[in-house]
DNA sequence: CCTACCGATCGGTAGG
DNA sequence: CCTACCGATCGGTAGG
């Protein structure tokens, strides 16, 4: 048996990957350096390099990670049973504590922040961040749709317009937190997502 | 008459830093580096460098400058007459424009881009940008007082809340326009302000 | 996955 | 405001 098995160098690969989010997520994509990772992991740059190929492939697949974590972070924990407007606040509440806890690794919201990062500069890793926001509004969309549908909702509602106010409050949220420290922001959050979202 | 006058070396501070607001508008406060400044600019590191002394001292400067530049496009295009709910419809008009017409440099919102990239880096930067964060959110909840004070605005209204919402809806409008070329963005920040302050 | 490199660039300094 | 440096770090490569 090879000491180096593929199942062993997949767990490095996943080993770096999370140290790499964790960077990411309080430096940004652009902080994660190949030198970086080797000594925070006690590995070669090499050998840390070796497992991408390139920067890029680095950063792809670190915000890949990172997306995945939001995901079970957040969809996850408010898929379930519920219709309609239930299923909209139900992921509304657990978007506001994924923010309220800091979001990915302390560093907020990893989605906005690799949007920021990224809008002006084309090339893989925007195309992936703007593909990611796309999806992401776009399930809010379609849980908004679903609720006008069952009649949850004004029927004069527009599911894009809805997900595009409550993206802006999560924003709200996040910079409130991470910039300002500002413990009352999630309450805040709550009451204009409960407004925008048609609360009697 | 000395060749480089005191006057001379303002000029070229403000030539630097004019560039420095260009160049981060793009990439980032930390995009800016003494290497591009003086190679944009045609001087040496050391020529740049000298009018700073850090890196910190430029990236302070500068970030200065961008938000000088965000008050001369937005609060001082609203200045006027007006009064009430005027007065704040007439600063959310001009921020929309400021966004739709791509922010500072076509690199979008200065104050955003600057929040989310030192959030979590403290030091003097960072404490600067907060600073600017705080101080605009206070204008637009001064704004929003007084409208609810002229009877504009329904007297249960929450002046920080309302400042909160419009933030959210800014924040939101920027992320479509620069991530995802949304030019249905502005339009949608219009109709939700409109309706988080109260349109009829 | 390692050692040992490469050229480029970083912030910053010496000395003029 | 310049030339000429400094040590550190960058992404990436050669060769094993």
């Amino acid at each position: 048996m090879p000491r180096r098995s593929a199942a062993d160098a997949s767990d490095t690969r996943e080993r770096i990957l999370h140290c790499a989010v964790a960077i990411a997520a309080r430096d940004g994509l652009e902080g994660v350096t190949i030198g970086r990772l080797a000594d925070d992991l006690g590995m070669s740059k090499a050998g840390v390099y070796g497992h991408f190929g390139s920067k890029e492939a680095l950063q792809l697949a670190t915000f890949g990670l990172a997306v995945e974590q939001f995901q079970e972070l957040v969809p996850a924990r408010a898929a379930g049973t519920g219709t309609g407007i239930e299923r909209l606040r139900r992921l509304c509440a657990a978007w506001i504590d994924y923010l309220e806890q800091g979001g990915i690794a302390g560093g907020g919201c990893f989605l906005a922040a690799a949007a920021m990062e990224f809008d002006n500069r084309p090339g893989p890793v925007r195309d992936a961040v703007a593909r990611a926001a796309d999806d992401w509004l776009a399930h809010l969309e379609r849980l908004a749709a679903a609720a006008v549908e069952a009649g949850d909702l004004p029927s004069d509602t527009d599911p894009a317009q809805l997900a595009f106010e409550l993206n802006g409050i999560a924003l709200a949220t996040n910079q409130a937190i991470q910039l300002q420290g500002d413990t009352a922001a999630p309450q805040r959050a709550r009451r204009a997502m409960n407004r925008a979202a048609g609360a009697p």
